[in-house]
DNA sequence: GTCGTGCACCTTTTT
DNA sequence: GGTGCACGAC
């Protein structure tokens, strides 16, 4: 046998084995589905099958190289080099540059990422005069969205529009897409859709991948959605040589245009489809997986399967009840510390999941508060940030000059007198004349309604970039980099400012500037195309730094596909996890969504799952009560759980959730009742204070005073530092510590409790 | 044309 | 609690 095959259990070998036809392998969470997938392409491999006949899709960038890195182990790392292994996104762009002259692009075409859409929209909009005030540019775009990742062309839409909201998006649609069309770039959603339209119109190139791609792999098939459905229809076609996988139970985004109908109706589309289950769970607890089995249970229509594990039963699943927001964060760093203590683990075997990405700010509070250090997946990106995107948006120009959002961005950034007034005139010219906002500006001789002082300005502005596009040839790309953004007067700008705010944007610049020096090291056949692409498609998950021992922070949504020894689920709350006040609009299918997300976060749990929920909890700047999660009683029916607050006692009678909201809702008397949810106002002093810091923690604010720019200081966490700016006043006072082994860190000073050395 | 201030809106989740 | 945007002063 194989050693590609040893040490697989008898189901995961059967579904590695079959290697040709249509497969379709249901796997269950912990069942080893990505060891699966690694070695069924390692045994294609060693069969003799050629690497780049290999087309493997997978969810994130990071899923991607990991399993190529397995590959390298089990067959040779050439081998694995030469797969076309990747997201959707990523590996149709690819496939895009090189066909894109035969859709009327250049294959320096521009990705948008989504706030480059929306500007687009909002573009679009201002052309055709829709107010902004009387519709929503985020809902707008995320109907285009919709509509595109369900193959609804603005024609369709058009014909499909029936209230008022929809024909003025079916205005903005085609206005939309002809900016992005005159601007040569895509959306994230043009990447699949283009890529039809590729295939569809020009069937040689289509036939010369279906030929190409003998065997095709989808990793997490149930999150495929129509555009990605009609792309592996088409190139399956010829050897139908295609397996997919996935787990209906975990799919989970429905609101993205994901189609579970896909993985449902598989055997379907697929005549001759064998079918494959992995049921043996070799990552979770009993208790883990009972609890999320009873869970699921409330679901209907599942393809049913039944997974079970021979791990130990462990401790139950622990539901802890929390005052609020602030008390949930504290009862997470106890666990934490607790589980440090007893279980002998690492930082980096904890991760802390919610459903909205502003629930993290609570906790990272809570963990700074005791010194902890965190990594956070997504967030505010690095590359999303105000300054990099400045910074990229001279790239991109660069690369591709007709693309209007980097053009509009950096165009007065840092000022040099073009301002709104002027870019209206030149969009408008743009517009009459079919031109980018490029084409315009070189044409701004004949624009009317210009300044001549502005006309003098805009000639400095793209000279400035035609010298830099010229010396492309002649310099390397991180060299040309470096010396474009010099040029731009950025930094200079900057350091002008001298806030810390000023300091931090210029240091993430310069971060930025030594990043891509080692990017263009490592990658030297890399260019800046391939570089500016590289960080369009990069997933939340692919930004995060793996290798730093911290505990992580992350959405639900993020979790997909991870796994920690443990793991805190915080915010189970009606209204939060499921998302929205209960309504009788709210469709059941919605709901599913929001149990099966739950069932991810509970599945990612190793040794241990501890679940969180709060009483009343801060959002939009307002106390809000909520009502525990009604998905708590659905894991509670499993006997597997165990049910606390956050004194750590357990309740003395066992009560249903709604009897005990009941029970303490004298606390909340004279809160007015809004849709279904109750408000109170923020009380000034927190009555039932459980388990705050001791006040002593507070003592050091009074010797900010000692504290200067280089000041040496000693950090409970950090160890010693030099101060290297400060800012703010009394309780919001920071400073930005440089510390030798963790690097720059931004304290509040209220809680570092810095000494003084 | 630029900069500062106050106000509305925001929160699902992401390639 | 944060941010984008309209509005007004210079």
């Amino acid at each position: 046998m194989s050693k590609i095959l040893a040490g697989l259990n008898p189901a995961q070998r059967a579904a590695v084995s079959q290697l040709t036809g249509p497969v379709m392998i249901v796997a269950g969470a912990g069942s080893g589905k990505t060891r699966v997938l690694t070695h069924r392409i390692a045994l294609l491999l060693e069969e003799g099958n050629r690497p780049w006949e290999i087309l493997a899709l997978t969810f994130t960038n990071k899923a991607a190289s990991e399993m190529k890195e397995r590959i390298s182990f089990l067959v040779s790392p050439t081998l694995a080099r030469d797969l076309w292994m990747g997201t959707f996104h990523s590996i149709f762009a690819r496939i895009l540059r090189r066909h894109a002259s035969e859709l009327g692009y250049t294959s320096s075409f521009t990705i948008y990422d989504s706030d480059d859409s929306l500007n687009a929209v909002k573009q679009a909009m201002n052309a055709l005069s829709i107010s902004k005030d009387q519709f929503n540019p985020n809902a707008v775009r995320s109907k285009i969205s919709s509509a595109k990742n369900q193959m609804v062309s603005p024609e369709e839409y058009e014909r499909l529009a029936r209230d008022i909201f929809s024909e003025q998006v079916a205005r903005i649609y085609p206005e939309y897409q002809r900016s992005l069309k005159l601007a040569n770039a895509m959306d994230f959603d043009d990447l699949l859709l283009k890529t039809i339209e590729l295939f569809d119109t020009h069937k040689e190139t289509l036939s010369q991948y279906q030929q190409k791609f003998r065997f095709i792999l989808v990793d997490e098939y149930q999150d495929t959605n129509r555009a990605q459905y009609a792309i592996i229809k088409r190139l399956a076609e010829q050897h139908s040589n295609l397996t997919v996988v996935g787990d209906d139970a975990q799919s989970i985004y429905a609101f993205r245009g994901a189609d579970i109908g896909n993985i449902l109706d598989f055997e379907r589309d697929y005549s001759g489809t064998t079918v494959f289950r992995l049921e043996q769970n070799y990552r979770s607890t009993k208790s883990i997986l009972a609890a999320a089995d009873e869970l699921i249970k409330n679901n209907k229509g599942q393809i049913p399967k039944t997974l079970f594990t021979e791990n130990m039963r462990g401790e139950p699943v622990r539901i802890t009840q929390c005052m609020d927001e602030r008390d949930e964060a504290s009862s997470v760093v106890r666990t934490i510390e607790e589980e440090i203590r007893s279980a002998k683990l690492d930082l980096r075997d904890f991760a802390i999941l919610y459903r909205t990405n502003a629930q993290s700010r609570a906790i990272e509070d809570g963990l700074r508060r005791q010194g902890i250090p965190y990594t956070i997946v997504g967030g505010t990106a690095f590359y999303k940030r105000k300054e990099i995107k400045d910074v990229l948006g001279y790239v991109r120009l660069l690369v591709n000059p007709n693309d209007s959002e980097s053009l509009l961005r950096v165009i007065n950034t840092p000022p040099r007198g073009i301002g709104a007034t002027t870019m209206e005139h030149v969009a408008l010219y743009a517009r009459d004349h079919n031109k980018s906002l490029m084409g315009a500006l070189e044409a701004i001789d004949f624009v009317p309604g210009i300044q001549s002082r502005a006309v003098q300005r805009i000639h400095e502005f793209t000279k400035l970039l035609l010298k830099y596009a010229s010396l492309r040839d002649k310099m390397s790309p991180s060299e040309l980099m470096r010396a474009l953004i010099d040029a731009t007067g950025i930094l200079q700008e900057l350091k002008l400012e001298n806030t810390m705010e000023a300091l931090s944007r210029r240091e993430n610049i310069q971060e930025f500037l030594s990043g891509i020096t080692d990017y263009f090291h490592e990658k030297p056949d890399a260019t800046l195309e391939s570089f500016l692409e590289e960080i369009s498609l990069l997933s939340e998950v692919d930004q995060s730094d793996g290798t730093k021992n911290a505990v992580t922070l992350m959405t639900l949504h993020s979790a997909k596909g991870l796994e920690y020894p443990v793991v805190c689920i915080t915010g189970l709350e009606d209204g939060l996890f499921p998302s929205q006040p209960v309504q009788s609009d709210r469709e059941p299918r919605d709901l599913e969504e929001e149990r099966r997300l739950f069932y991810v976060g509970i599945t990612r749990a190793m040794r241990r799952c501890y679940i969180y929920y709060a009483l009343e909890r801060l959002r939009f700047g307002e106390t809000v009560r909520a009502m525990p999660s009604r998905f708590l009683e659905e894991i509670e029916r499993s006997g597997a759980t165990e049910h606390v607050t956050s004194f750590g006692t357990k309740p003395r009678v066992r009560e249903s959730y709604s009897e005990r909201a009941q029970q303490i809702s004298h606390l909340f008397a004279g809160s007015p009742v809004v849709n279904g949810r109750t408000f109170s106002r923020k009380r000034k002093e927190r009555t039932i204070s459980l388990d705050e810091e001791p006040r002593a923690s507070y003592s050091q604010i009074e010797e900010t005073s000692n504290l200067h720019n280089g000041s040496r200081v000693f950090h409970e966490t950090f160890g010693e530092g030099r101060i290297i700016a400060l800012a703010g006043q009394g309780d919001k006072a920071k400073a930005t510590v440089e510390f030798p082994k963790f690097g720059r860190k931004n304290l509040m000073l209220k809680f570092a409790n810095l000494k003084v050395l």
